[in-house]
DNA sequence: AAAAAATCCGAGTAATATACTCTGATATAA
DNA sequence: TTATATCAGAGTATATTACTCGGATTTTTT
């Protein structure tokens, strides 16, 4: 994402391109970018001199949209992930730890919505 | 940990007190206390009537010092780990995504290290 | 002294998740 | 027509991790 994010100018950006630059095999890059695409925040063109685009700006697409798309609910227990509400664990009521994995699973989606594409490739509000 | 943290006036508890009340088998929460032990966590006494007890009061005990001793380093990537530095990945120079990784670890490691056992049980400062 | 109740310790197992691959189909540009 | 791409579903293989087992040691109780 951070390399579509750098030729967001330029027409699509194709597999093999990124997979080069990055050292990730094609195969499994396709994977990924099918999962990017199905959650639309990539485009795709198909065909010769096709690829992959950006399907919004840099600065509208947040680390927290692709990291939820390719690795499910951000959180430290399956008991506090978006949507596994209660069929995890029957002491969900006296539990005095689930509130931990609460306030923890909300700070860490708080930091990735708040990081944009555009903020990575410009070392902006990452790293002070 | 929260049971040890209840019972800290009362003596040592067992492992098969606390594996009874919380559904746990006793041979797997006994590695769990061997580890929490060797961190210096909570003192054993063996023999009959033995068990553990928190090292420290409840106040002292934070959350973080628990999940680093029973899951190592609390980092979202390996190579944001502490103790794995450089090591994991020979492009960490120009890579650009482990800013954000750093910032998660750090933030993560904030949340869990301002969480107290005296916390948990007081189930005070954790939801609002 | 013997038995019971507990921690200590090192291995071993089994299920699961995840990173990754394979094969083929479809669409588009040259 | 051919080359270059994405699309798609299924399969594999490795590593982690949750969990168990067998036996040794320490202390209390009988
Ligand atoms: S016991 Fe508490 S923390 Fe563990 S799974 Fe159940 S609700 Fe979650
Ligand atoms: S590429 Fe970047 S984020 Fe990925 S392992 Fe290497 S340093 Fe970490």
């Amino acid at each position: 994402m951070v390399v579509l994010a750098l030729n967001y100018r330029e027409g699509p950006t194709s597999i093999r391109e990124i997979a080069g630059k990055e050292n990730i095999s094609p195969q499994y890059l396709e994977q990924i970018f099918l999962d990017l695409r199905r959650a639309e925040l990539v485009n795709s063109v198909r065909g010769a001199k096709g690829g992959y685009k950006l399907a919004r700006p840099p600065s509208e697409i947040n680390i927290g949209d692709v990291v939820r798309t390719l690795e499910g609910p951000i959180a430290p227990m399956e008991c506090v992930a978006e949507g596994s509400e209660g069929d995890c664990c029957e002491r969900t009521q006296e539990c005095l730890t689930r509130g931990v994995w609460e306030k923890l699973r909300d700070r860490m989606n708080e930091v990735l919505d708040d990081i944009s594409l555009e903020d990575m490739i410009s070392s902006r509000n990452i790293n002070p």
